[in-house]
This record gives C-alpha cells, sequence and structure tokens, in this order.
DNA sequence: CACGCTAGGTAAATTTATGT
DNA sequence: ACATAAATTTACCTAGCGTG
C-alpha cells in the first residue's frame, strides 16, 4: 500500500518496522522480538507484514511455529541493522554532546573598557562559581560587536553602544561620568571647577578615531564651538593614561577606566559630556544560553526577574542612549 | 503444545474545522 | 495568526483460532 503521490506520511514508522524486523530475526522469534520491544506479539507481526508488503519481499519463511530468515530478509537485515542502532543510540549520543553544552564555552563580546576595568571582577566571581564553564572574551569594536551578535557568534556583548540598531536589545547596567585627566602641576589641575573654555587649545590625547568616546568627544566640542588640537592619538585608555602621567597632553576619559591608582589628576568635567552607561547587548530574540544567564545575573542580581525580562525596561533611570539632536553623527550605521 | 495469525475494541495521535 | 474542539486515523491490546 505504497502513496502513489510518493508523500511520505511521518505515521508510518520504517524504523519502528525495522526495528521489529530485526529484533525478530536476531531473535529466531517474533514473540521474543515483542518482550524485548515491550509490544504484544501480533503488534511485532503486523510491523513485518506491513515491511513485507510496502517492501514487496518476503522476510521470514514461516514454517509453522518456526520462522527463519530468506535470502531477502538476510540482505534486509544488514541494511536495516545500523540504521535501527544509528537512531537508537541517538539518545544517548545527543546527551553526551548535550553535557558538553551544558558546561559549554561562554562568548562575551565586550570592548576594550569593559574588557580591562568591567569584566575582571564579574568573571572571576563567574569562574569561581562554575569552575567548569569555560569562557572566551572576544574583544571587539562596537561594529564588530553588532556583527558578532547578530551571527551568535558571542551570547551577549557588554559594552557602551551610542546608537542601538533596532535588531539589538541593551540593558544598561552601570554608568560613569566623564572626566578630564591631567599630569601633576598642569595648570588646570588647580583650578576648582573646570569650564568647557579650559579645554580650548590645551592638548589633547585621544582614543582612536574608530572608538566611541572619540565620536563623543569630537561631537560635545564641536557642538560647542571649542576649538581643539588632538596632539596624540593613542590605541586605548591605558596608554592614554599613561602617556597623560608623562606630560605629553591632557585626556578625556570615562571614570569607567578610573582606577584610584594612577599618578595623575581626575577632574570633573561639565555635564555637557553625558553619562556613558555600559551593560548588556544581545540579539533580539536570542535564547541566552544558562551560562550567559548566570554571568548576566552576576552583573545585575534580578536581572531577568521581571516578567519577560522586557529589554525597554529602563536602567536605574540612567539616560541609556546619548543622542544629540539634529547632529549628523547620531545617524546609525547600518551594515545591511 | 508452542507459536503465529486474525478480529474486535480502546486509547492516543493527528488532521480538519471552528472560534478568538 | 493562534488556540480549541470535533472527527478521523493509527497503533496497540486481548482473546480466540489454526497449524505443524
Amino acid at each position: 500500500m505504497s502513496d502513489p503521490s510518493g508523500r511520505l506520511y511521518y505515521k508510518n514508522n520504517r524504523v519502528k518496522q525495522l526495528r521489529a524486523f530485526c529484533y525478530t530475526a536476531q531473535t529466531g522469534s517474533i514473540s521474543r522480538a515483542a518482550e524485548r520491544l515491550f509490544l504484544s506479539q501480533p503488534s511485532v507481526s503486523l510491523q513485518i507484514q506491513a515491511l513485507e508488503r510496502e517492501l514487496e519481499i518476503t522476510l521470514f519463511e514461516r514454517r509453522g511455529p518456526k520462522i527463519t530468515l530468506t535470502p531477502d530478509g538476510k540482505a534486509l537485515y544488514e541494511l536495516a541493522l545500523p540504521l535501527v542502532d544509528g537512531i537508537d543510540a541517538l539518545p544517548a549520543r545527543f546527551a553526551e554532546r548535550y553535557q558538553t553544552l551544558q558546561s559549554g564555552r561562554l562568548d562575551i563580546a565586550a570592548g576594550e573598557s569593559s574588557t580591562l576595568y568591567l569584566i575582571p571582577d564579574l568573571l572571576k566571581n563567574y569562574m569561581d562559581r562554575y569552575p567548569d564553564s569555560p569562557v572566551k572574551l572576544h574583544n571587539l569594536v562596537s561594529a564588530d560587536m553588532l556583527s558578532a551578535l547578530r551571527n551568535d557568534e558571542v551570547d551577549f556583548a557588554i559594552g557602551s553602544m551610542l546608537d542601538l540598531p533596532d535588531d539589538v536589545a541593551y540593558r544598561a547596567v552601570y554608568s560613569f561620568d566623564t572626566s578630564l585627566i591631567l599630569p601633576f602641576g598642569h595648570h588646570l589641575a588647580g583650578k576648582e571647577r573646570i569650564e568647557l573654555d579650559d579645554l580650548a587649545s590645551e592638548e589633547l590625547i585621544l582614543p582612536p578615531k574608530h572608538l566611541t568616546t572619540w565620536r563623543l568627544v569630537n561631537l560635545v566640542l564641536q557642538q560647542h564651538n571649542i576649538p581643539y588640537e588632538v596632539r596624540l592619538e593613542v590605541g586605548g585608555w591605558e596608554i592614554m593614561k599613561a602617556y597623560v602621567e608623562r606630560g605629553f597632553g591632557i585626556g578625556i576619559a570615562s571614570n569607567i577606566c578610573i582606577t584610584g591608582r594612577e599618578d595623575l589628576v581626575v577632574k570633573p568635567l561639565p555635564s555637557v559630556f553625558p553619562r556613558r552607561t555600559y551593560g548588556v547587548m544581545w540579539r533580539r530574540g536570542r535564547f541566552l544560553s544558562p551560562q550567559a544567564k548566570r554571568f548576566i545575573e552576576l552583573m545585575q542580581p534580578g536581572f531577568f526577574d521581571d516578567p519577560g525580562a522586557s529589554p525597554q525596561a529602563e536602567p536605574r533611570g540612567d539616560n541609556r542612549v546619548f543622542v544629540p539632536s539634529g547632529s549628523p553623527a547620531a545617524k546609525p550605521q547600518s551594515s545591511s
């Protein structure tokens, strides 16, 4: 009764038939096979009949109460046994793999600041608690971070994002002010309150142009018509601090990188430099792995508590995305 | 007697129809 | 589009029958 339309009904369980057949061939008895399969004898008998009918071959020679494998039956048995074994071993094999998934790797994308100043303590905590879960830190700039999120190359990202695409969810967890960092003895170091104008014609040290901070500083200073000169462009906060310490110029840095161990003067900047928030980003709709959730819970206990873990939830009243109105730099650079 | 086969009934799975 | 209800199909069981 093979379907002339060629349509495959999944209820026509060929594997079940083959399993019944293989067991019968092995034991040389339908009843015996039925026992092993926890089925009734007729059930197995029917399975074999169906198989014979559908394949249009005879598998067993029925001679009274005895059955013997025909040559066709022998041939099919050799073909069928690996299939049945393969299917039946599937749960075990999957469990094997699932095990490695459970203690599976945690992939975190993060920018330099997060990697350097935010993640170490978190990671220490995480690894103390879950020593068997390996972690990979993907040190990426924000554009690469987005594509890593979109391609599911990472579980989530930690960082700060100026303009957020629709397909990525963000929740701020930390926020930091921006400060001016000066070498000791700099003429601004003794000043009570730093104004924006004070920055004019100072010799600035800034992080590279492709990083968010550069854009931010550039934006703020241009908007307020503060002329400035970049004396030195450096690769990161640590380098910037080192060069400020040695008197190459002054730097504008997010407080995230101020550890208190620096050998320099830190002055708060006027509030035109917005607080930057740092938090968690993930591809909208992504199912977060258990280990990812555990890590995020360490960052912010209760992160997943509110129903639906709404990505829209406001982060502790911070201004989370800095989008200056009417600025060309605020246009999101879409990568599609 | 031991074993496989057929029949008739039941529970579960699956599809179709219907409502929100 | 999704959820629920009704109808149909399928898988299986027990019981009884036939055969070497």
